[in-house]
DNA sequence: TTGCAAAGCGGAACAGCGCTCCGTATTGTT
DNA sequence: AACAATACGGAGCGCTGTTCCGCTTTGCAA
């Protein structure tokens, strides 16, 4: 349960050969069903799309969260590891943690409900807020960090609450024209700076 | 279907006794329902609080939208006509504007799933958004107008996004003692200054 | 090659949801 | 008292997620 996502066997091919080749057909139909009906599409319609019964979904992913955080992990890990990175490259601090809030709230808006799925509290997405918090609350607050270091921002807002706040403002920016999320998101990184 | 929420035969005692009898019944019990289950709460629970059937529920209020509005119409509509009286009564416009925000996110914080439920994209919930909208961004329209005329912030956010902020900034925030939500609202509107 | 556990698969079945529909009961008017 | 008109209750439909178990496939061992 708290092994954080996939199956047990790892992505290493220790089982039998039918059922790596299932795994792998399951992560292909669900991410192009998240791409077209969102993160909260029908259990049903991924098992359909990948033509395979709703035993095997479950067999390899417990819970739908495990098979969301299968399908994003490559992303939100090249998100974690481009903090530091960004950090190095970026002329202060502050434009680091600009930078690499882009790159989040850019992930998060072009997955069709993955930003509501992170603050479900319906069961079983609990494990996917845990994933996203375990990987990108250190990037985030060693990047804060830095930035309060630097003297250009307010240091009493942790980064949990920074995160959620943007998970929070990405909700349904990708269904409704009149809503940028990316803008609010500035907005709220712009009010981090010293008065 | 547009009539904006609660019966054909709004509040003036025309129908039958029993029908008048039973909508009353029927507000009461969704009231406490929405404060301990919060605003999805199942219908059916709402129905067997009230000691009602289901197409009682359904013959009042036609949608869930319905119902939610009736029981929060007052304190959408005191939220409403707050915000001329808060511009006669504040020192600045951006005063006014801070304050009717904080309302406002008082209003949803305190209802379980409410500023979820504004942001669902659930069928039936639109309603319940459009109501909102309706109602509070004329509002929010004239205090932004005035805050922008009087030079104190940017004016290239319009009050449908910056409505929309504030309500994804709230959701959640009943459950998650980690996460205030005030504390982010007042963040966006401190980045809305002029730099 | 063949036999046979072990591993994996499929989908029927269960529970919980919103919502509809219609036979029955209540009302109030004649 | 009789009778429309109105309103009520809850069984039932279609849709979810999830479980469970009889059957099939696989791969090792003989």
């Amino acid at each position: 349960m708290n092994d954080s996502g996939q199956d047990a066997g790892s992505s290493a091919g220790s089982r039998r050969k039918d059922a790596r080749r299932n795994q792998q057909t399951l992560l292909d139909a669900a991410a192009a069903v998240f791409v077209t009906s969102g993160v909260e599409a029908p259990v049903r319609d991924i098992a359909a799309k990948a033509g395979v019964g709703m035993g095997t979904i479950y067999r390899h992913f417990p819970t739908r969260a495990d098979l969301v955080i299968a399908v994003y992990r490559h992303q939100v890990d090249a998100c974690a590891e481009a903090g530091p990175a960004l950090l190095t490259t970026s002329p202060t601090p502050h434009a680091a943690l600009g930078r690499w809030v882009d790159l989040f709230v850019d992930f998060l808006v072009t997955k069709h409900g993955l930003a509501a799925a992170l603050q479900s509290d319906s069961a079983g997405f609990e494990t996917l807020h845990a994933y996203f918090l375990d990987r990108l609350l250190p990037v985030c607050t060693q990047l804060l960090d830095a930035a309060a270091a630097s003297g250009e921002i307010r240091s009493d807002l942790d980064a949990y609450q920074l995160m959620r706040g943007i998970g929070n403002l990405c909700i349904g920016a990708e269904s409704d024209s009149r809503y940028d999320a990316r803008r609010l998101v500035a907005l709220l990184i712009a009010g981090l700076r010293h008065p």
